[in-house]
DNA sequence: CGCTAATTTGATTTTCGTCAATGAACGTGG
DNA sequence: CCACGTTCATTGACGAAAATCAAATTAGCG
């Protein structure tokens, strides 16, 4: 039983090619990996699960020994605050391990909500631990790409910290175009955003209110279009001047990584 | 030879404690260490170098084949905006590996900056590659702390993001009193504080204006006093309260890591 | 077709930023 | 030891960006 429903209406994101070997695909990215390698990743990817768009994967404080493979589809991970605030902490796309928030302690520090149709691959805790022992090459490797993560979730606090919310919004479409075009391909320059105007300023730090209002500025100001949930950067190069957006290397440096 | 100028007039902070066997220390927090993870980690910190308060340790941008162990004072990561402006992304102590912004790159991402006179030990990225190959529970482990730290980031994200200015400024004096505490001791509640009041409102997205403003606003509802660079939680409970902080969990879960 | 959730809109308030001037603390060099 | 310059903290008046509040409209979904 597939969980998003069949044939028709094809949605605008290629969700359901369920890629087995997403992470081997994230990973080879950026490190060519031995037969071996290959093998103990994708040996990670067994217990397949489907989630639909808006379900909660898992809820922040929920005791947990798995973390997930994102397979296919996009996911977000957020905090509620004690005033019943929340806080959209990243994304996550497809080859993304939502490692960060679930092994430091026996319980997850956010809730994983699929934004979405999307399937994920349950990884338990102890088969990450085999894989540092096992592949010690692959285990610097995941340090390395949890290192730029947290570089991203810097430039994250930075947006929010020092700038205003027409360059939050622009910045933060400009990502998750970014994102979006490497699982798709380049898909032009517009894609469905499946967030509402909470969703958006709960990641940027900014109210549905203001989010609106900003989004129609930059309508206004002919940078993008909207049209229901589908967004069109009119002017990449334009919005990327505005904001000052820069897009950080896609590839990490291994030259530093121990031989396999 | 210590590098801080001699006799007198003794510090608050205790940063002559040149404590070698700082990575050694944090990490055997989490987890009893064999002999032969204690000398691994102990090889790494052999290149001794001393800062004075305000110095620049590396510079965002520049080519960088090494990172630093803290063994003693703290600093901080913090990256420019082409407007000028500044973010501080995060705060090190003792026992902190400042690898988050070196590693992934072969250019630090974030400047890093003595915030007191430190001495730290310059750690070859190759010799990070070697730990991940010779000691795989290590490498893990590391990989548990940058996840904590991670959720630590994430929690400034929230700061900054959803709550007022006095919130995040309680929180963060709240955070940086536990850090020293776990240094120095509980020193009471009572610190100095070596920032100026733009280093704080860069830290937590405000103006120096509004942190003067928001500071003497906590001082007259008597909940802390400053005199000169020391400040004082007179009431740590009710300030605990007041901003709603949630101290984490010091303690990684170790339950996952592979067999030494 | 009707219900709910999301968006749009406008009026108003608040928080925080900006600007500018003053003064204290500190370090340096004459 | 004092004059000087620099940096940082303080203060107040003012302005702007974003939050809040409250409808009204639209879109999505069963």
């Amino acid at each position: 039983m597939p969980p998003v429903t069949s044939s028709a209406s094809r949605p605008l994101l290629a969700r359901d090619s369920t890629a087995r070997g997403a992470l081997e695909h994230k990973l080879g990215y950026h490190l060519p990996l031995t037969y071996a390698e290959r093998d103990a990743l994708r040996w990670l990817e067994r217990r397949e699960k489907h989630y639909r768009a808006g379900s909660v994967v898992v809820e922040e404080g929920q005791a947990s020994d798995c973390l997930h493979v994102v397979a296919s589809g996009w996911l977000h991970g957020s905090v509620r605050l004690p005033d019943n605030g929340r806080q959209i902490l990243r994304f996550y796309f497809v080859g993304d391990l939502t490692a960060t928030f679930s092994i430091a302690w026996g319980f997850t520090a956010a809730t994983l909500t699929a934004v979405s149709d999307c399937t994920l691959y349950e990884v338990p805790r102890e088969a990450l631990g085999r894989l540092f022992r096992e592949h010690p090459r692959l285990g610097a490797l995941l340090f390395a790409v949890s290192a730029a993560e947290q570089v991203a979730l810097s430039d994250r606090l930075t947006s929010v910290g020092r700038t205003d919310a027409i360059t939050r919004i622009g910045t933060l479409l400009l990502q998750i175009r970014t994102q979006l075009a490497i699982v798709d391909g380049p898909s032009g320059s517009s894609f469905e955003l499946p967030l509402t105007l909470q969703d958006l300023g709960d990641a940027i730090g900014l109210t549905k209110t203001h989010v609106g209002r900003t989004l129609r500025a930059l309508e206004g100001d002919g940078l993008i279009e909207r049209e229901g949930k589908v967004i069109r950067i009119v002017d990449v190069a334009a919005l990327t001047t505005k904001v000052g957006y820069k897009d950080r290397e896609s590839h990490v440096a291994t030259d530093w990584l121990p031989d396999r």
